[in-house]
DNA sequence: AGTACGTCCTGATCGC
DNA sequence: TGCGATCAGGACGTAC
């Protein structure tokens, strides 16, 4: 599913497809309820002949940037977009498409409907910087947050602390850490949270360099199957480091994968 | 204030 | 083989 890799990948891919210049005409939708703070009708009437002009990505959000103004795309659980000619049969999933004045359409496709559109209010802006940016560190969220019993887990997924993280990279930034994703952040040394700062960065860009070698080869599916993990994300599967049987629990209501060898309580 | 949980949503997968 | 039940979870609203 989308998190910051993979929204990342979205905003290059649409600024290589020439979404940059391109004039909305018109709009359709089959999720009207998708529409955060402004209906299609009302998006017309702001954003019909308006330019695009750059796309931009804060945290897991697009910012379409126009000539009338923002408004921002997020791809939720199953979201993804593609530029596309009109001529080109739908996919069976679209839900938004965006037409523009030359034949082509930006196409939101999104089979479980938890994307969203959203005008007006932007995304609560997070305490630290963007994990894919170079002075990314957990030892800035600071010490009201660095001193809670709150799980690292849920620190890493909370979207008003850090911008971006979703489950599956955190649980392998954990795995590849060395770090139980129940430990409560207070327990962890300023050498773990330096550790885990580098491992998340470095699953995030390994996916990320992987998406720059296939983006745009075959648009007609989504990307972000082919991520590589290390983990195993399978209860009992042995784990690739070290072959013990993966553990599985939930935290904060999400699947939660961890080795008990690699990552000790 | 901090944390936990219900809600949305439907294709894919599971189990009888 | 078929069909109903269950699972998946990002972000937000509500509740404790």
């Amino acid at each position: 599913m989308p998190e910051l890799p993979e929204v990342e990948n979205t905003k290059r891919y649409l600024i290589e497809s020439g979404i940059v210049g391109l004039q909305f005409e018109s709009v359709w939708t089959d999720s009207p309820t998708k529409w955060m703070g402004i209906t299609e009708e009302a998006f017309l009437s702001v954003f019909r002949d308006a330019k695009v002009v750059m796309v931009e990505r804060v945290a897991k959000y697009l910012v379409i940037q126009t000539e009338n103004g923002d408004f921002l795309l997020h791809l939720g659980m199953t979201g993804w977009l593609r530029i596309q000619n009109v001529d080109n049969p739908a996919h069976k999933f679209a839900r938004h498409v965006f037409h523009f004045n030359d034949s082509r359409e930006l196409r939101f496709m999104d089979s479980r409907k938890f994307g969203k559109i959203i005008y007006g209010e932007p995304p609560k802006v997070s305490v630290l910087c963007d994990p894919l940016a170079e002075g990314f560190a957990l030892e800035d969220l600071g010490l009201s947050v660095l001193s809670r019993k709150r799980s690292i887990k849920s620190i890493l997924m909370d979207q008003s602390l850090i911008p971006g993280l979703g489950n599956l990279y955190t649980d392998e930034s954990l795995f590849q850490a060395g770090i139980n994703p129940f430990t409560p952040i207070y327990k962890l040394s300023v050498g773990q949270l330096d550790l885990l700062t580098e491992k998340i960065k470095t699953s995030l860009i390994r996916s990320l360099d992987e998406y720059d070698l296939v983006r745009g080869v075959d648009d007609s599916e989504p990307y972000f199957s082919m991520t590589p993990w290390d983990i195993q994300r399978k209860e009992n599967d042995p784990c690739s480091k070290c072959g013990a049987l993966m553990q599985f629990s939930r935290i904060n209501a999400r699947g939660t994968y961890y080795c008990l060898e690699c990552q000790p309580m």
